[in-house]
DNA sequence: TTGGTCTATGACTAGCTAGTCATAACCAGT
DNA sequence: ACTGGTTATGACTAGCTAGTCATAGACCAA
């Protein structure tokens, strides 16, 4: 058991008290400077390092900030990952890391988030049922829900303009000459997902549009795999396919190529969302939007400086940010006429 | 500032002493149903949670790991980290991520994570120099080397048997036809690249083939188009590539497709290494080497279970792991002769 | 009733650091 | 030498929980 060093064991050593110790590491403490170096050498020998655990008792800060995530086979929640290490290393804080299944809830977790005494709690991912966000409530933890719209005195979020990024995209592709359109879902308890249909749909049909392809996936390349198959199985396939995200649309283009033996953008174009970094492959060329993942985080991170009770209303607790449209070569033109024979998927597989 | 309830707050509000609120917790305890009732209750109202951070103090057990890690941007490590957190969650343990800028010490960072008495601290990723080495022996923390081989009394890794590897896949390419080898490897000071490069290129000359063309990378897709179009514009193409992961390999494969106008695998064979979902996707279909994420980090865990002291001798703090070849369509078959001309790659830009 | 056993409860304490307060040491000016 | 001010130091304490120990109460058998 790796037993630390204690400041009373570096005094003991040090031949001082244990309040010279703790002084020669704060800056601008009273000290000489000969009772500052015996306590370093002491500290040195016995490999001191003050401990901060004594301090979270006393003031109520523990710098922990509890961030719950899931599904980082999605290289976007990998990258915002990264950036929540790294601000929050940056602005002094640490970081306590709590994998959650996608879809699961809170609830099982909270008593050790708890017990650590953690500052605040990020959820991205994990679902934030009333039931839970009256758990938080109580205990008094501030929860910022990341791109998931919930929010009551404690609980804050963060999260992007997904219904516009549904319009945008829908005005795109009628630009480009698409007259038919598919959609591959999330999870059907994904908020992002329905809200980015919800746009897409709502634009096409106040355009003249009612016909919409939906396919179901679960954000994974194989579900947009899968689901372009089923999308140009039974006849009637879309010119278009806008997709829950870039997963699901990457998974879409290899089908459509290498199942369908269709060429993307010239007989079907298709748009991701998150522009991760597969995105931009010359492989794929995937017209995409960008989430900024560097300012959502800021964001999340700006959400629990200040104390929920100094907010005024629920409105400060909430922010969406708007996500911007990256045109590729995956929805550049559409060659109608010249589109060749969809090619026999009765025997579809998985890749 | 969330002030969290104490246990002494609870014991007023029931009107039971402390103690009999911390026997409330405890499985087992000697304690009445009324009286636990009556402490429930009490403990609901005020969302109280018991604090672990006495206990740490107590007993100089924190339950914190620290996993020091980057370079999230690369799946496999986004794969390791969360399997990491899932074992770890289910043994009682919380993850505590820092984020290093790859190749960085852990130097910056120890004495803060020493702070909160972290029970031990997994380095994957960052440089372990002989000095930050024994500043750990000092403190005395237990620290597993992930994926590099650094062992003393206090650290101990985890890693593949990279060199192995290496000389497996030299032997594939031969018996797929190859006369003529390439390698891209990683960063200069990644081990794991040059023992991947050491066994490739050390068979190779066993089988009779010194010429090995060798283009630098860092890892990064990127670097895998760039290093590719590097090797082909100064004529003597290889017929084979094996690149040093599989963001390269696959930057690679693009790279020769779109750029050079090459086949792969019919005029050139590629192969990465890690295994990462994209090396599955129908436009790659890459072959590689799979490194069991589960199995590292359980091993990884396992190395902590123990004290350092009771381990007899080096040799025990050190474990190999071998890597599994997957075949794929990237190098199954080379058909000489009909090779393509190389485009003109003099213009040669990023991707 | 008495003595013994068992259960339930409360008082007390270890564990460590940063801050408060009191005091000791030192210095300069008179 | 003495006063007043500054600097350096030590004693003490808050903060919270799980464990130890002592004791009060309940219960049973004799």
């Amino acid at each position: 058991m790796p037993r630390y060093a204690s400041s009373t064991d570096v005094a003991r050593l040090a031949g001082v008290s244990q309040s010279s110790v703790s002084r020669s590491y704060r800056p601008g403490a009273s000290i000489s400077q000969r009772t500052r170096e015996k306590v370093l050498a002491a500290a040195d020998q016995l490999g001191y390092r003050p401990s901060i655990i004594p301090r979270i008792m006393i003031s109520h800060r523990s710098d922990l900030i509890a961030v719950v995530i899931g599904g980082l086979y999605n290289p976007l929640y990998a990258r915002v990952l990264e950036e929540f290490a790294t601000q929050l290393h940056s602005s002094g804080r640490q970081m306590l890391l709590v994998p959650v299944d996608s879809g699961h809830s809170l609830d099982s977790v909270l008593p050790r988030l708890a017990g650590y005494r953690v500052d605040a709690i990020v959820s991205a991912l994990a679902v934030l049922s009333p039931k839970t966000a009256a758990a938080l409530a109580k205990l008094r933890i501030p929860v910022i829900s990341f791109n998931t719209k919930v929010s009551n005195a404690w609980v804050t979020s963060v999260s992007t303009d997904n219904a516009r990024a549904g319009a945008e995209i829908a005005d795109h592709f009628l630009a480009r000459g698409a007259r038919s359109f598919g959609f591959v879902t999330g999870p059907v308890d994904s908020p992002a997902s329905a809200e980015r249909l919800k746009g897409f749909r709502r634009t096409l049909a106040r355009r003249g549009f009612k016909n919409l392809r939906i396919a179901e996936g679960r954000f994974r390349y194989e579900d947009g795999f899968q689901a372009a198959l089923a999308m140009f199985a039974c006849g009637n396939a879309p010119e278009s396919i806008f997709c829950a995200n870039d997963l699901l649309a990457i998974g879409a283009i290899d089908a459509i190529r290498t199942r369908l033996r269709l060429r993307v953008p010239e007989d079907v174009l298709v748009a991701g969302f998150d522009d991760i970094p597969m995105a931009g492959w010359a492989a794929y060329e995937l017209t995409t939007f960008v989430q900024d993942a560097s300012l959502m985080v800021r964001e999340t991170i700006k959400m629990f400086q200040h104390s929920p009770i100094v907010r005024r209303d629920l409105a400060e607790g909430r922010v969406t940010l708007p996500a911007r449209l990256v045109e590729r070569a995956s929805t550049s033109r559409l060659s109608r006429g010249s589109r060749a024979e969809i090619a026999d998927v009765s025997r579809a597989e998985g890749p």
